[in-house]
DNA sequence: TCAGAAACTTGATTTAGATCAAAGTCCGAT
DNA sequence: ATCGGACTTTGATCTAAATCAAGTTTCTGA
């Protein structure tokens, strides 16, 4: 199944910007109506199934792109085949790096998944023409290395308990659940394998820590891919983290 | 003690950065004279001794900075106290943030520190205008990006052994000397119980694994903090690392 | 020059999570 | 409707690294 980004058909699809459900994250935030239609110009969406390959480490991708909808990975391998995830890309999320064409790491679809894909080249192009976009792009750059700092304290120091309830936290915090609801359902989007990945566990480990939070009526599953948060608080300080958390939003 | 950058006295030496050690690493790399008078203009350079603290998380900064000589480390830490370390800043590594006051970690002196600082205000209109800036800034985003991504790989799934080869890799590639030299003596730039910081494990830990490669005659130490390479690939083997590592320098 | 502290090494014991193993559940395809 | 495989749960056992505990070496400052 040599399905990859370079290969995949292009779907031009008719979504305007206007409508796009992450205009005002994705790295065309900033862009006032003319850059959009710059971006506009050179997008292309491309769509891939839960399971599929997106990009291979090593290999040059023609495009960089902004996830739209869905879920996907990034991991790394040690050569016995010992793998550990080092990003999740959630909507809004942006792939590649101006001026490189390889990346050291494999992108994988976990749900289905829609990119806004640029070609390499205009991209660049546009990126050195237009302010908004570089900020935009440089911000995005600054967040995900504040995460991946934050993912390391966890894959550190974190016990295999504190690993789960930092990784539901982050799920809820970036679902778009109705806000000030006190019991929140959300779909994972991963396999207990590739929590396990993510979180620097064994599959085993994950299902157990899932058991005894669920047990304590800290969360529940209606289906073992839909998980409720029963009590947020008590998840939170299942964290580890400190309770301040900074200024409210 | 509270030192800190805001507060410590600001040295205005008389380097040039003609001949500045970092001239081409750092944020500076791609200015063209005209623009390195610019920076020049706005630069203040500031010592740090071995130990002290240079900025605490959450505290508001006005300033950012290259380091010019030294070793700093960036840390984080858990309620209870568990501390883990997520980032190493090596001669012509960039602290801070454009567009953020704050910073989620704190900043620590492990040997004798000079930074060379720039104003923020000034630094951030500088950046606006010149885009070789801005430029090498995303760079060096992106390639800190990069390493904490290798990290997480180091912190989640390597054993003990690994972890240690890796960072004496990490060192000595990083370190400044004479090439093809077969065997290579590096100082050690951080105690034990930092190193262990670094690793995800503790200071006991460290310290037999050192002993144990030493043992095998991998490496030597001739002082505590002095460590000599007495066998590269074996050393490299030993990290876990694909063997490739791509195209010769 | 010496006392005390900090840094480091090494050994003994414990333990969180990995590994090994066996069922149980769900889901898609025939 | 049911078969087969992927995914998940739970239990038993093992182990790498943590923790606990002495010592030893090195550095610092009076």
């Amino acid at each position: 199944m040599q399905i990859n980004m370079n290969t995949i058909p292009k779907l031009k699809t008719e979504m305007r910007c206007d409508s796009c459900p992450i205009r005002h994250r994705a790295v065309c935030a900033r862009c006032d109506a003319d850059e959009l239609s710059l971006l506009d110009a050179i997008k292309t969406y491309r769509s891939f199934s839960a399971g599929d390959p997106i990009l291979w480490r090593g290999e040059p991708v023609e495009f960089l792109a902004s996830v739209v909808s869905g879920v996907a990975t990034l991991s790394k391998t040690l050569e016995d085949g010992r793998t550990q995830m080092v990003g999740l890309l959630l909507p809004s999320d942006f792939i590649g790096r101006p001026g490189r064409m390889e990346i050291a790491f494999d992108v994988t679809a976990t749900t289905d998944v829609v990119l806004c894909c640029f070609d390499r080249k205009p991209f660049e192009k546009l990126l050195m023409e237009t302010p908004h976009i570089a900020q935009r792009l440089m911000e995005l750059a600054l967040d995900e290395l504040d995460a991946a700092r934050d993912w390391m304290l966890l894959l550190g120091r974190k016990t295999a308990r504190e690993k789960i309830a930092t990784f539901i936290e982050l799920l809820e915090r970036r679902s778009n659940s109705d806000a000030a609801q006190r019991i929140r359902t959300l779909p994972l989007p991963m396999t207990r394998d590739q929590i396990a990945s993510y979180l620097g566990l064994t599959l085993e480990t994950v299902s157990r820590q899932f058991s005894s939070l669920k047990k304590e009526g800290v969360i529940n599953f209606s289906d073992r891919r839909t998980l409720t948060i029963c009590d947020l608080p008590a998840l939170q300080d299942a964290t580890g983290n400190d309770a301040d958390g900074g200024l409210p939003a």
